[in-house]
DNA sequence: CCAGACGTTGTT
DNA sequence: GTCTGG
DNA sequence: CCAGACGTTGTT
DNA sequence: GTCTGG
């Protein structure tokens, strides 16, 4: 699945990944871009919506769909699984004109790991990205939701499949990446029609690297590049002098 | 007709 | 909003 | 995904 | 144990 990201590049970097595609950034709530090293569903992330032009903006992660009564239900709408989007009620009826991409430098898995000797398992995250440290354009849906007072809030869900084989020891769903020659028509109705965009939703076929990091991303409160560090060098930095454990 | 669900993950 | 179940 | 809360009353 | 919040 998909539980935790980063997005750490420059809103410039992030639109220049797009390599020209035609998106409208005009007043896209891109700037400022704080570097997020631990986006966890609730957070608010640079998002791009489907259209004729694409438009850019913020949508906050867990998914509300515009009929809900409480918008708690997105605390556990964070993903939509692409063998069902197109049949399940909460998502199919977005599948047409709801689709957005969303922009990360990389993904958090957690990997179950059998003490040896029988003892206690637990849990050891790892992290995920492209080794040219490309931007990765996960699909997903989005929604709009207006509360009692007609507050808007806009969300999104990430799609998730089947692994790619560079990560399938790890875990056994990962986030649908986008190459950049599907994402037109993912966000584009006149590049193709639904069954086309649905193609679209496979294990990502590039490059990815994996390698674990340090228990420090498991709190949603921490956001440090020590997150997404190398276990062993985020381990060093945790016994630096005058840093409490 | 109205009421109630609408989701994924992992674990057993 | 829309569908399923009762 | 993981972390953290999980409660009421009355008083300031 | 289960739910909410980030």
């Amino acid at each position: 699945m998909c539980g935790r990201f980063t997005l750490h590049d420059t809103p410039e970097e992030i639109i220049a990944s797009l390599d020209g595609l035609d998106i409208d950034v005009d007043g896209a709530g891109l700037e400022p871009l704080e570097p997020c090293y631990n986006v966890a569903p609730t957070i608010y992330t640079p998002t791009v919506a489907g259209g004729e032009t694409p438009t850019a903006g913020r949508r906050r992660w867990g998914l509300v769909p515009h009929w809900a009564k409480d918008p708690a239900i997105g605390n556990r709408m964070i993903n939509a699984r692409s063998e069902t989007v197109a049949e399940k009620p909460a998502f199919r009826n977005l599948v047409a004109k709801k689709r957005c991409i969303v922009p990360a430098n990389g993904y958090y898995e957690w990997k179950k790991h059998q003490a040896p000797g029988g003892g206690r398992s637990g849990k050891i995250p790892y992290y995920i990205r492209s080794p040219q440290h490309r931007v990765l354009w996960f699909a997903g849906l989005h929604d709009n939701w207006f509360s009692a007072d007609d507050k808007r809030l806009d969300t999104y869900t990430i799609i998730t499949t089947r692994p790619a084989a560079a990560v399938a020891d790890i875990h056994h769903r990962m986030p649908v990446i986008l190459p950049r020659d599907g994402i037109e028509q993912w966000l584009r109705p006149d590049r193709g029609d639904q069954a086309g965009a649905l193609a679209l939703l496979q294990p990502y076929n590039g490059e990815l690297e994996a390698y674990a990091v340090s228990q420090m991303v498991n709190s949603p409160r921490n956001n440090s590049p020590l997150c997404m560090a190398p276990a062993a060098a985020a381990d060093d930095a945790d016994l630096l002098p005058g840093r409490s454990r």
